[in-house]
DNA sequence: ATATCGTGTGTAAAGGTTTACATGGTGGTA
DNA sequence: TACCACCATGTAAACCTTTACACACGATAT
């Protein structure tokens, strides 16, 4: 049983007494095998501890049983949760998961190229709304494929990702309904669609609210602490002031938070602030923010399962997925002050 | 070259006019081909766009070029930045990572090691301290091995982590040096033995300071938020308070803030605390906390040098790689309140 | 001149699996 | 009884690579 050598399909044959095929099929077609010998093989599986060569499989196959997942940034918070759904998910379907992180560099992505070119993954996960892998992508046969947040940029791959524009009107509802009219919006349309889509909630919450042009404030940073410090900075320096800053996600939302504390301002006392993805930091800020929960895990899982269905079927089912995000209120929000009003 | 099957060993050979052992060597052992040879074949290597079907190559070969990563929980802060390490080191040297969680499921253990006897991993990065397999591991053959953050339970197995003891010290040394005595240790030496390890360290810190027994308070909790709050309350209960409390970890550190802070008391004015790890929360909170870093992405990298090095030699360097804890100052802890001294 | 050696290349086997095709046996129908 | 269909199983090829071994050729030593 814990011989030097694994034991190969050969050894249960001879053990089992019947030929390596139907050895193989006893395994992976086990209703074309009479009942009496799938029970000879079991046995013998059982006393050879014999598993199946994972590496001659995917060879004789012509796939392996790997799902290689891309993300530009492993140590994202918004990547382990997903992470999560995505294992459980392919493991539960005889599939692991291989990951790799680009840092943007176009290097690694060509390297990841060349491994999906090495047949060494059966699908594809991406993280990234662009594929990572520079202009030969053109030319590559990319294996199924799936989105995850957004849509990938070149099109034809399916996506799941959250309803970008639901989430953020429920946080501008929010707002307008504790009273607030001057709501300003801390954005980033450029890196990615989500963001820009963020901003079409708002948009559509106060356009519902009859609140004008003039009411309204558009920040453009690029998503991080750094730009929501900065939108703090320039609003009081161009003397526009809101009472309510509404972020794109909660990164920024954590940098309008440090703006306005280094300032003396209380929140929600004077101004109210609220953010998007629930990033695990949320919760211990002071005040722990109010913002908009991304089902991370259920992210993971759908994306995951539509990938399957890809492997399988060659079809989509759908060709985009939207999960449905929740308001998760805190304490950084509430009614605007009298005096700013 | 985007033709609908990737080319193989043969396309690139015929078109080079060799043969395939060649065309093998020029790409594996180059000096052991002509310069006019070679020359031919990665020219046809670029025009094919040819590259090795890594199936083939590991089943030849006998072992794959995956590492497998078996963590109880990918959703730990403490684990992303250490996958960092270990991808780019892993990359660099042609190998990529694949990831497991275990949750702690004996069953989930026992797919990995079927998993491994499939051959599909050359090597293994354990982060829990007991091997995940049951009482199956006697008799498993496991592939070269190394442990994460603290030895694995059987043995043989060398592993990279922090020095927990001497991390402990700074955090204690510096609690001394603004003027604490009574210092509680909230403790668990259950789970994990890093944690015992961070005990010695406090105990050894109090010694050198001789500080006596009666002045040494220690919760035995279990490494949780929660256990952290509970601390608090059962110390107010026995009215046995220290002027700081020292955590084994941040989790506890910021369960024991909590607590103190529902009590309606001031940190660092009433009490000090400190953590150990340095979570990506830490400094988030109110006040942030004054913690031990651990070199994650360093100790990522470390790791997996130390298996590479295994696989190519069969023979670990060293069983035992300590990485340096660095204090983390912040704002969480000051002079004991002259009330409470 | 022949023997010896080294260098560069080709031939073919092996690695473990899946599956198309062939085979043999059983039961049913004409 | 003869034929056919079907079912369970076996045989052997194929997947793509690496590498031990054989071979051919030219150079060097005897």
């Amino acid at each position: 049983m814990s011989n030097s050598t694994p034991a190969t399909i050969e050894d249960v044959a001879r053990i089992a007494n019947v030929s390596i095929a139907t050895v193989s099929r006893a395994i992976h077609m086990p209703e074309k095998v009479a009942n009496s010998t799938r029970l000879k093989v079991n046995q013998a599986i059982a006393i050879t501890g014999y598993t199946t060569n994972a590496m001659a499989r995917s060879l004789r196959l012509g796939r392996s049983n790997m799902i290689l997942v891309v993300a530009p940034d492993i140590g994202d918070p918004n990547f382990s949760n997903i992470l999560i759904g995505l294992e459980n998910e392919a493991r539960s379907h005889g599939y692991g998961i291989l990951i790799g992180h680009t840092q943007n560099d176009a290097q690694r992505g060509l390297e990841y190229l060349k491994f999906l070119n090495s047949n060494q993954a059966a699908g594809l996960i991406l993280f990234t709304g662009i594929l990572p892998f520079g202009h030969q992508t053109m030319t590559a046969r990319l294996p199924p494929s799936v989105g995850v947040f957004e849509p990938v940029f070149n099109g034809g791959i399916p996506y799941v990702g959250v309803d970008d524009i639901a989430g953020a009107r429920k946080a501008v509802d929010l707002l307008i309904a504790e009273g607030h009219r001057k709501i300003a919006f801390i954005g980033d349309s450029r890196t990615r669609l989500a963001y820009s889509r963020r901003r079409m909630g708002y948009e559509a919450g106060l356009d519902a609210a009859h609140i004008g042009a003039d009411l309204r404030i558009v920040f453009e940073g690029d998503g991080t602490i750094e730009s929501g410090r900065l939108a703090v900075e320039q609003l009081f320096m161009r003397d526009t002031l809101p009472t309510a800053f509404m972020c794109v996600n909660d990164q920024t939302a954590i940098g309008v938070m440090i703006g306005l504390k280094a300032r003396g301002y209380d929140i929600p006392g004077d101004f109210s602030v609220t953010g998007f993805d629930d990033v695990p930091q949320a919760v211990f800020m002071s005040p722990s923010l109010t913002t908009i929960r991304q089902p991370r895990t259920a992210i993971g899982k759908h994306a995951m399962s539509l990938l399957l269905e890809l492997l399988s079927d060659g079809q989509p089912a759908e060709t985009e997925i939207l999960l449905r995000p929740d308001l998760v209120v805190r304490n950084s929000v509430s009614a605007p002050s009298r005096a700013r009003r």
